[in-house]
DNA sequence: CTATATCGCTAGTTTAGCTAGCGATATCTC
DNA sequence: GAGATATCGCTAGCTAAACTAGCGATATAG
C-alpha cells in the first residue's frame, strides 16, 4: 500500500505525525500482505482459496451460512470460478456443499471440523501476538485506535 | 483477514475494547484490499503488476532506483515471472528498461511520466481521503495510533 | 401459465505464475 | 592475471487458476 506517494513535505510536527501514521498504515498492510502469504504456503493453499475460509469462518462466527454465490460476489471472482474453487476445497476436505432446504437450485457451505482446526493452528499464533500488543493499551487509547481505524476504512472504502 | 475468529467471549470493557480494535484492523485490511481490486480495475492491470508499480514510485520519491532483481525479491516472484511483468509493464508504457550504469548485466527501471499520471489520477483520491480523516486528531493521538500500528506490524511479521 | 431471472455447473480459453537452464558479466580465490 | 563460481536478466515450456459463454434445473414476476 502505498502512501508516501506525493510530493508532500510536512511543515509541522502535525504534519509529520498525520504522515507518520499514513506510513505505519502501509507498513500494516505490507505486513498482513506478508502473514496472509505466510498462512497459504503454510497450509499449501493459494490466497483466493484461504480467502474464502477466512470469509467462512467469520460468517460461521456470526452464525450465517454461506453460498457459492456469496463466494463469488465476496472474493470478486466468477461463479465459475468460483465452482473450481470449491470443488478444490471440498476435495481436499476443508469444506462440505449441501442442499439448500428451501431453494433446490442453491447450496450451502459448511466448514469441516478439520478446516476450523487448520485454520487456528496456523492462524491463532498471529492473533495472540496482535492480542499481546494490544492489551497494554488503556480502554480509552482503544477506543480512540479504534475509531481512528473505523474512519480510516470509511474513507478509502465508503461502504 | 480474520481477526474474529476464535471463540473468545469478552468478560471486561477492556477486552471488548481490544476486541473492538482487532476486528477493526480486520475491516481496515479488508477496506484496503477492495481500494487494491478498485484500483487494478480501473487500471485494467493485474495485482502484481500494479504492486510493482506503488513499489517503483515509493523507491522513486526516495531517490531509489529499481532493479528487476528487487521488483522480484520485493513480491516474492521468480525472477522469470518478474521479466514477463516488466514486458507488460513496459509494452503498455509504464515502465522503461535501461542500462545500468556499472553492471552491463543489469538494468535499471524507470517510470514514465504516464505512469507517475496514471497512478496518481487514480490513487490521489483515496490518499486525500485518509489525509482527510487522519487532520482532526491531536498530535498526541496520531502519536499514540502510530506507535500501536507499528507494535502490530512487528507483531504479526517481526521483519 | 408463460416469461424471465437466478443458481451452480461444464467446457474451453487466457493469463500469469512456476522450474530449468542459458549467455553475458562480475567477483572471488589462488 | 587466470580460472572457478556467482549473479543478472532472459527464454522455453509447463501448470494453476482465473475468465467467458452457455446450459439444465428451479424460482419468481407479470
Amino acid at each position: 500500500m502505498s502512501i508516501m506517494t506525493t510530493p508532500w513535505v510536512p511543515q509541522t510536527p502535525h504534519q509529520q505525525a498525520v504522515l507518520d501514521v499514513l506510513l505505519s498504515i502501509r507498513a500494516l498492510n505490507d505486513a498482513m500482505d506478508r502473514m496472509n502469504g505466510g498462512m497459504k504456503d503454510d497450509m499449501d493453499m493459494n490466497a483466493t482459496d484461504l480467502a474464502a475460509l477466512r470469509m467462512m469462518i467469520v460468517r460461521e462466527q456470526r452464525g450465517d451460512t454461506v453460498s457459492p454465490h456469496e463466494v463469488a460476489k465476496h472474493l470478486r471472482i466468477s461463479t465459475a470460478s468460483t465452482t473450481k474453487l470449491l470443488d478444490r476445497l471440498e476435495s481436499s476436505g476443508y469444506i462440505e456443499r449441501h442442499p439448500h432446504p428451501r431453494d433446490r437450485r442453491a447450496r450451502i457451505l459448511t466448514l469441516t471440523a478439520h478446516s476450523r482446526a487448520t485454520f487456528f493452528k496456523h492462524f491463532s499464533e498471529h492473533l495472540e501476538q496482535m492480542r499481546r500488543v494490544t492489551e497494554p493499551y488503556t480502554e480509552d487509547e482503544l477506543k480512540l485506535i479504534g475509531r481512528y481505524l473505523t474512519d480510516v476504512s470509511e474513507a478509502i472504502d465508503p461502504s
